[in-house]
DNA sequence: GAAATAGTTGAACAATTGCTCAATTGTTTT
DNA sequence: AAAACAATTGAGCAATTGTTCAACTATTTC
């Protein structure tokens, strides 16, 4: 008795046909996948985590995040940068100061999804 | 009228000490961020997401995954590692297949709320 | 207008990352 | 026991990343 699902030759056949042909449904289009990893890895970063933790519950001033997580202004402007680029946090400006804040619910929920699993062990 | 939020040089004081006072509370501790960004960092990759994708509904051996995804058995291999480490997944052998699958139920939210992020905008 | 201040930007650097290649382990088949 | 095969591992490499430093812009204050 043949079993289609297996017993190929793994280097010119899936192993597992079925499996393989469900999985490949399950991955979304290498456009989102993009999206996707460049917003978990802006999150993938204990600096810019601080970050979005500490503009969770008000805005701040590049100097004041500066000063809270002792960085230097220019290291905090280049984290934000990238923040901004993705989304994480938006800015106003109000004569020299710039004040940022998160400008998505979803990166809340994010980061407290990304607690429950790292402390759930 | 002085106003003790704001008004100090910003190289001593911070410019805005209640909010940062308030920042500072909702940063968690540096352990659970360390580990929150390497949970973050390991969805922050193409190839590790399609993994994770890929496994989402059912289990597969590192020779399906390879050819799926069109890369080496040893390139697979070794993101698997990261991932197990990281207890996104878990493996059972048999004979000499290994067998990987999600571990954490929790990964498939992050990447639903990650997906949700990208696309509504 | 000059000095001071908040922030931004680009170049440069060490550190990290993802992959390839080659060697190795462990299991099955002959 | 030898050959074949799935998977793992370590070294090495190009590419990327996070920070610092220095130069710069823009706004406020004197």
């Amino acid at each position: 008795m043949k079993n289609t699902s297996s017993a190929e030759t793994c280097d010119v056949v899936y192993v597992h046909k079925e499996n393989v042909a469900a999985a490949k449904k399950s991955i979304h289009k290498l456009e989102t996948l993009q999206g996707l990893s460049e917003t978990f890895k802006v999150l993938g970063d204990v600096t810019r985590l601080k970050i979005c933790l500490a503009l969770a519950k008000q805005e701040l001033c590049v100097c004041d995040i500066a000063a809270l997580l002792s960085l230097s202004e220019s290291a905090v402007s280049h984290q934000l940068r990238i923040m901004k680029a993705m989304r994480l946090v938006k800015h106003r400006k109000e004569g020299k100061m710039a004040y940022y804040m998160l400008d998505d619910k979803h990166i809340e929920d994010l980061i407290r999804l990304g607690v429950r699993h790292v402390s759930e062990y």
